[in-house]
RNA sequence: GGUCUCGUGGCCGAGUGGCUAGGCUGAGCUCUGCAAAAGCUCCUACAGCGGUUCGAAUCCGCUCGAGACCUCCA
């Protein structure tokens, strides 16, 4: 029996609005597609949130047994800075202002957003196809969605046609929008408009003469509109039809209600299966967003240079940080919280530490309950992990497991009563969960080693000091170090180990 | 204005009808030459007001407060 048999996922669909069974298209697979970054600035840890999201849903999947195929894009083209502009993009702009070419500006950026997802231990994607790489495709479509009428021209740009689209099919159920609603409450636009109606969205778009990153088109030069990569990537990867798509909350509407139409306007069907959203990183109560000014880059955070910053967090506590939290819901940013997280994550990470040098003497003494009761916390974080990715709770489990390991180390929980079958059950659950799951690797700095044999040689000195009684010269060597971060604990067995600050 | 979400103990945060998550902080105990670490214990909450129910943080209504989307945003 395969493990996703034994432990079901159940998650939360955006488009039903409540928590379902997973069942997959293809039985063992699962086609997920997330949407990905706009390289055209940095990114800012409200960015990330949604990365390790889809991060931490891949990686269950796959150690639940399925084969994932993981697609999440880069934007290198297309965002409108305004919607009723003559069709200024973000990464045309940012190339003027600092006078770089488009490419060297989707270069940098995509860098760095690379940077910070390895620093965050979130892994790659399967595949991270970018939409310049597609306009072919995207052309493709779009002259199929014209074909098929649901699209239109004017003046050499195509715009979707919502109200004909809604005549056959349905617009708005994923956001829960009203047409009507929208055609009427909508913002007005301040320039003559050449779509339709309001809620027409272009998929693509004539490019001025000053418009720097253009194709040709059967229209003439431009560019694709934003909504129609994301259909185009997905459906060319995953299918006309896949399991699970994903992205930002802030993404529901219009971008992914924009993408639902677009695939069932050319394909005739529904593209997604579940839809799910992550929830926003907010500050002060107030979401984090470049616009509103209140974002900050990771590198900031890892360094404390930030002026809202009291000092630097490790990108482990960081990410710990994020897991305490459902990803449904907002998640408040705080110094003291990202602290108490820090020493929460501490905690968790020397349990992995303990576990590793732990090894099972034999059973001689076997406790059928005390057995009993790991095997339990094991099957609870797969109960936990199952029902809807619930990292939280997942947490609250490690933690218990991570009291029974300090016990087991001092004796209050004897190896010698453990089967060994249910304690290697136990370790690889507890390995498992930390480092495949939830992606939290142990941070060691790079001159470990080295520092490890020279406090070894001074626990040497203390080892002795002790043994002849020369508490001032024992007490010296372990204040002395505790002063410049290096603190040693003394074991029962009169082994030291030690650990930095 | 329209649509929607949320309001949990000192702090952060799970939880959706009965079985009082967890982390951090604080207090105490055990262990220790003294510490640290670790283990154990305690501080037991659900914005307010009504209602449904044998029973509600959890369902319904109202009030107050905060926020999101409706424009690019993860």
């Amino acid at each position: 029996m395969k493990l996703y048999e034994q432990y079901p996922v159940s998650l939360s669909n955006s488009l039903s609005g409540k928590k379902e069974l997973f069942k997959p298209i293809i039985p063992g697979f699962v086609g997920m597609y997330v949407c990905g970054p706009t390289v055209y600035n940095n990114v800012h840890l409200g960015n990330t949130r949604t990365f390790l999201t889809f991060d931490i849903i891949s990686r269950y999947f796959r150690f639940l047994g399925y084969k994932v195929r993981y697609v999440r894009n880069i934007t290198d083209v297309g965002h409108l800075e305004n919607d009723d502009d003559q069709g200024e993009d973000k990464i045309g702009k940012k190339a003027r202002l600092e006078q770089l070419e488009p490419m060297e500006v989707v270069k940098k950026y995509t860098e760095d957003f690379h940077s910070v997802m390895r620093q965050f231990n979130i892994l790659p994607p399967s595949i991270e196809p970018t939409a310049t790489g597609h306009i072919v495709e995207q052309i493709e479509i779009t002259k199929k969605l014209l074909d098929l009428g649901l699209a239109y021209e004017v003046n050499g740009s195509v715009y979707f046609d919502v109200k004909k689209y809604h005549q056959s099919h349905s617009y708005g159920i994923l956001s829960g929008r009203n047409i009507e609603e929208l055609i009427e409450s909508g913002r007005d636009l301040d320039s003559q408009d050449e779509k339709r109606d309001k809620i027409d969205f272009a998929l693509w778009k004539k490019a001025s003469p000053s418009h720097i990153m253009r194709w040709p088109s059967p229209w003439g030069d431009g560019f694709p509109g934003w909504h129609i990569e994301c259909t185009v990537m997905s459906t060319k990867y995953l299918g006309e039809q896949f399991d699970i798509h994903g992205g930002g909350m802030d993404l529901k509407f219009p971008h992914h209600e924009c993408e639902i139409a677009q695939g069932t306007g050319a394909n005739g069907k529904a593209p997604v299966h579940y839809w799910i959203h992550s929830n926003m990183l907010t500050v002060n109560g107030q979401k984090m967003s470049k616009s509103l000014g209140n974002s900050f880059l990771p590198s900031e955070l890892f360094s404390g240079s930030h002026p809202m910053l009291q000092r630097g967090y490790t990108p482990m506590a960081v990410r710990f940080f994020m897991l305490q939290s459902h990803y449904s819901s907002t998640l408040d940013f705080s110094n003291e919280a990202l602290q108490a997280a820090e020493k929460g994550y501490k905690k968790l990470s020397s349990a992995l530490k303990t576990l590793r040098e732990l090894s099972h003497p034999g059973t001689s003494m076997p406790d059928p309950s005390a057995n009993e009761s790991l095997e339990s916390l094991v099957q609870t974080c797969y109960k936990e992990m199952s029902d809807d990715f619930n990292t939280a709770k997942t947490l609250a489990v490690l933690f218990e497991m991570a009291s029974r390991i300090n016990d087991m180390k001092s004796g209050n929980l004897p190896l010698s009563s453990l089967e060994v079958e249910n304690f290697n059950s136990f370790a690889n659950a507890y390995t498992g969960f930390m480092e495949n799951v939830l992606g939290l690797k142990e941070e060691s700095g790079s001159d470990e080693k080295l520092l490890d044999g020279t406090i070894g040689v001074l626990i040497g000195l203390r080892k002795k000091a002790r043994a002849d009684r020369n508490f001032a010269l024992s007490d010296k060597i372990r204040d002395e170090l505790k002063s410049i971060g290096i603190q040693l604990k003394d074991g029962k067995d009169g082994e030291i180990t030690w650990s930095a600050e």
